[in-house]
DNA sequence: TTCATCAACTGGTCTTACCAATTTATAAAA
DNA sequence: TTTTATAAATTGGTAAGACCAGTTGATGAA
């Protein structure tokens, strides 16, 4: 008995169904499903079934639904898969501010390097003009700098065309923010200095030398990780929120 | 009028509110959470939007439930997100592929690096004898082979020490296992090529040589994507059963 | 023809009730 | 006393019926 299989609920059938029509096309992207009364019916299961089922294609963001319409498919892209990062990282457990940032250089060296080469004009307006205001925040609102510091480079990861990169980022960063608004008061100076790395690392990706960029946002993200493990704000563990 | 904001649904505030708990740990991993009939008078709502609530979770695979027991939280199922490829190759394929691509290989770049760094001998025992057990396969079964090629790169992804990697690489991997799993029959010659690459990056993680492993990753990741693309596996025609 | 109005959809939500596993408390047996 | 059987109490699974609230489309008046 100990094997003993969990047999499928009806709303998991109806889910696996529905799922199954998509997957083969009866259900087309973009074209509306049957409404719940006639789903109930077709599969002979009451409207709690049904409803569940369609909260599940909800959840995993395949179905459309608002409310005196009827729900559509809805067309799918990698972003979806994005947004079960911040999940993914979030369920993991305590992380220390090294494991993170290793994978934030890994992916942050990468996003320098695409941008430079992906970069249209819009992003580097939207560049430049955060960084104008960074610049005017590190003397007036060193807390506020903080946000607008990874506003810049999650602009960057957006300018790789890839919208993997910056939702990856956010989910990263969730993690990371609040330490340093705790360091970053302390030491004016230090801000100072990755303005001057956050202004190599835009001419770079202006400039389109993509190699460059990946060199200055190493090693920005090293000099501002080493930091923070020397001044010990960090410590071990890091939860979000 | 125009931006109105789509209500958020009883059920959908019911979800986004369980998964804050899941994150902030107030719902522990392996814990069970409270009964859908408390659920219901602490929410101060009906059943039906606590069970649909329920089901959103378990779609994405964090709620155990079973019957009469009560419902337990658990790691995000990283193969949901598999489930949803075969939907998302559907439409933009070669897109897709590629998006996925490059963020594989931001990560993949870096887990040789740090492996070649963190490895300790029991990573460089268990690499041995995946590597050996996939150079069987490609004589024997080609289609085993897929799954075994991503498990010696997760365990590259484990060599780093940072939990952090393979559990990313593993979300992305499905969909790349995916598609070569549809691809790989046709050309075992190409499976040879990327044996001598496993070897080659085996051997700079075991030498220890960080940048060799970077070096050799990013050169076979490159190779077997280019023949991916260009053998228009991708294509749309991709869709599935 | 144009436009307002009203039915007939559609999804959103609640209530009540009962079934079916599982766990627990309880009482009987060893 | 320990063990075991048995009976609640608890938990999830499912159904049916009733309303509410947006949307859409047909109807009919201007």
């Amino acid at each position: 008995m100990a094997f003993d299989q969990k047999r499928i609920s009806t709303p998991e059938a109806l889910f696996q169904n529905m799922l199954d029509r998509i997957r083969s096309g009866e259900w087309r992207v973009g074209s509306a499903i049957p409404s719940e009364r006639n789903l109930m019916v077709e599969f002979g299961v009451s409207r709690l079934a049904v409803r569940e089922a369609l909260s599940m294609l909800r959840a995993l963001g395949v179905l459309d639904t608002s409310h005196g319409r009827s729900s559509t498919i809805r067309k799918l892209d990698v972003e979806i898969v994005g947004r079960l990062f911040p999940l993914l990282l979030s369920l993991e457990g305590e992380k220390t501010y090294e494991q993170i940032y290793q994978v934030r250089l890994a992916i942050e060296s990468t996003t320098a390097s695409l941008a430079a080469k992906s970069r249209n004009n819009k992003d580097l307006e939207e560049l430049e003009s955060t960084l104008a205001l960074l610049r005017s925040q590190i003397e007036t609102d060193l807390e506020a700098s903080v946000k607008t510091d990874l506003e810049f480079h999650i602009l960057i990861a957006r300018a790789t065309q890839n919208p993997l990169f910056p939702l990856l980022l956010e989910a990263l960063a969730g993690f990371v923010t609040y330490v340093q608004v705790l360091s970053c008061q302390d030491n004016p100076k230090q801000k100072e200095r990755a303005m001057v790395y956050h202004e190599s690392i835009f001419e770079a990706i202006r400039e389109q030398d993509s190699e460059r960029a990946r060199t200055e946002m190493e090693s920005h993200l090293r000099s501002s990780a080493s930091r923070m493990l020397k001044n010990g704000m960090i410590k071990n563990k890091t939860r979000p929120f």
